[in-house]
DNA sequence: GCCGTTTTCGGCCCGACTGTTTTCAGTCG
């Protein structure tokens, strides 16, 4: 079972609990009891859910070294159920707590407004199977009390996807223009997971500062793309943009707007950590600052900036990157926050593809070298590397793939660079299902270093592709693991690899994995990155452009590399050439 | 059911919005 499998199951067993904490309880003597526990036994297994989701190796690997209660949210009780799980294939008590619901109501409740209570009723009472039969009995007007069914019904069966980087900050870019042309907006700013740099981003939040918060309410809503309104209250609203984007918008005053900084740019788990945390201290947060539980006349205490909230709490201030509740509240407390790595620090972009033709076995540049090195230029880059893919192997010779590469070599020994120091001649070779390479000894020779990647049989059992993968790294000439889970954002899962095993062999080979800034891949993926980074691997950073203008990329993987907690040295890409000169042979 | 620099017992983040059961439940972020 994969992590998303078991974090489905978890939230469906929380769903369970949910309906055996019926509302008429609390009013029956002793039910008040009754139900606060199950509230909070359902808050564990959401929790436990959300942990599982996140962590950054698969549970089942934990399990195996019997280490399921280390996920923080995973206690005795749940590490029992699910050592039965994966023992048998099945949980007694999960199965006896979901006993008698009807499977339909997990996917009902994929539609936004229908939770536990309402996917029940509708499964249960309506007999409804399928999105298809909600959509049936929505349009006869059976169904009452959710807000815009219909829409959202629509919305839940076109929602697969979540938007790249790039994409949502357009989005979000356009919004915030919008919104200053009303005057009473003193500042708008999207926060959420776009300003945590996430991978992906599922909507767009938006936060107002403002003396008029009606005036705002009413602009935002008739912001001219929106395709309708889903809600619209006093302190927020929330719109549907083309896409079937949500834009969400909260507005708080000028003096206060650091708390909503604060609060709107999540995460989730990491404002609940910090509220936890501030309850030791007798202090209670929110979008509206800082209340002192102890005092009785408990006045909000308000904040302009997020330094100042952060400071008032004895911590400090925590970069939005990092704000994801992997230990940064306990590092902010300590003085101990990472130095974060910053695109000024990147001396280099070490994967690039020119049009430079040695007939590759996959997809070209379509820039030419002359045209990459102005660019690296005008970033003020000291050094490249140009890594075509390796020449096809089905399509050549041994000595035709020789050939290739020495004209290749030939072509950037001639390159004239003005400003960038070095031009190094490198390549992104394919590692083979079997481990090796699809380059000869001598076309090996004729490079300054390479790098390998897995470009076809992603699916292979975790040990297997780990062994193919160390083989192909073992080779001296080759640097970088690079994109190493080959994933896709919203394509293709990642590969699966033993990651401990791969950590500790970059680690004592002196081997790198690349963060390939891609906005579709941002590959290795910020989890891993800080794995990596803790267990003291080094990265290389490269934008893969394919286009002198996907150079611009890197902004992309240092959010990635910032949101893995790494630090200049963490990164190759840091070191001056004659430094990366000398770790090239190392 | 989880968890520990107030605690191995007794707590558990906080507030907004909608619809409607006019004082709250359900859902969401």
């Amino acid at each position: 079972m994969t992590n998303l499998e078991i974090a489905e199951l978890l939230r469906a067993v929380a769903a369970a609990y949910q309906l055996t904490a019926p509302a008429s309880a609390s009013r029956k003597r002793g039910g008040r009891e009754n139900a606060d526990k199950n509230k909070f036994k359902i808050i564990a297994y959401q929790r436990a859910a959300d942990a599982v989701e996140h962590a950054s190796s698969e549970l089942k690997d934990l399990w195996d070294d019997k280490k399921l209660e280390e996920v923080p949210g995973i206690g005795k009780s749940i590490a029992e159920h699910l050592d039965e799980l994966f023992r048998t294939g099945k949980s007694k008590h999960f199965e006896e707590v979901m006993e008698g619901l009807p499977p339909s109501m997990f996917d009902l409740m994929k539609v936004p407004g229908v939770g536990a209570k309402t996917g029940y009723k509708l499964a249960k009472e309506l007999g409804i199977k399928s999105l298809g039969e909600l959509e049936k009995a929505a349009k006869t007007g059976k169904i009452k009390g959710i807000p815009n069914i219909l829409k959202s019904i629509e919305e839940t069966k076109g929602r697969t996807r979540r938007l790249l980087l790039p994409y949502a900050s357009q989005i979000a870019d356009s919004l915030v223009e919008w919104l200053k042309t009303e005057p009473s907006v003193k500042e708008a700013v999207a926060l959420g997971s776009l300003r945590r740099k996430a991978a992906t981003v599922g909507d767009i939040d938006i936060a107002v500062a403002t003396n008029n918060p009606q005036k705002v309410m009413e602009h935002f809503t008739k912001y001219p793309k929106a395709q309708r309104v889903l809600e619209k209250g006093e302190a927020s609203a929330s719109i549907i943009v083309p896409g079937d984007i949500q834009v969400d918008l909260m507005v708080q005053s000028p003096d206060s707007f650091g708390a909503l900084l604060q609060h709107f740019t999540g995460s989730k788990h990491h404002n609940i950590a910090l509220r936890e945390y501030a309850l030791k201290k007798g202090l209670s947060l929110s979008e509206y600052g800082i209340k002192e539980l102890k005092s009785q006349n408990s006045k909000v205490i308000k904040f302009e900036t997020e330094e100042k909230f952060y400071k008032f709490l004895g911590l400090d201030c925590i970069e939005p990157e990092l704000r994801e509740d992997i230990g940064e509240i306990e590092a902010a407390l300590a003085h101990k926050l990472p130095h974060l790595v910053e695109l000024k620090d990147i001396k280099a972009d070490l994967q690039i593809h020119s049009d430079f033709d040695i007939e590759t076995s996959h997809d070209l540049g379509v820039s030419s070298a002359e045209e990459v090195v102005g660019k690296a230029n005008e970033l003020g880059y000291e050094y490249i590397a140009f890594t075509e893919h390796n020449p096809s192997k089905s399509g050549h010779s041994e000595k035709q793939i020789v050939e290739l590469l020495k004209k290749k070599r030939e072509k950037i020994e001639k390159i004239n660079y003005s400003r960038i120091q070095k031009v190094f001649n490198s390549l992104e070779i394919d590692i083979m299902p079997d481990g090796s390479l699809p380059v000869p000894e001598a076309g090996l020779e004729l490079l300054d270093f390479a790098l390998v990647s897995i470009h076809g049989s992603f699916k292979m059992p975790r040990e297997q592709m780990t062994k193919r993968v160390l083989s192909a790294l073992a080779h001296p000439k080759v640097k970088i693991f690079a994109h190493p889970t080959a994933r896709k954002l919203n394509e293709r899962e990642g590969v699966e690899l033993n990651w401990p095993e791969i950590f500790d062999f970059c680690k004592s080979k002196s081997k790198w994995l690349e963060i390939n800034s891609d906005p579709m891949r941002l590959d290795l993926p910020d989890t891993l990155v800080h794995e990596a980074v803790k267990f003291g691997v080094k990265l290389s950073m490269g934008t893969d452009a394919h286009h002198k203008d996907n150079m611009d990329f890197m902004q992309f993987g240092v959010s990635v590399a910032r949101r893995g907690w790494a630090q200049k040295d963490d990164i190759v890409n840091c070191l001056s050439l004659s430094e990366f000169e000398e770790v090239i042979i190392k």
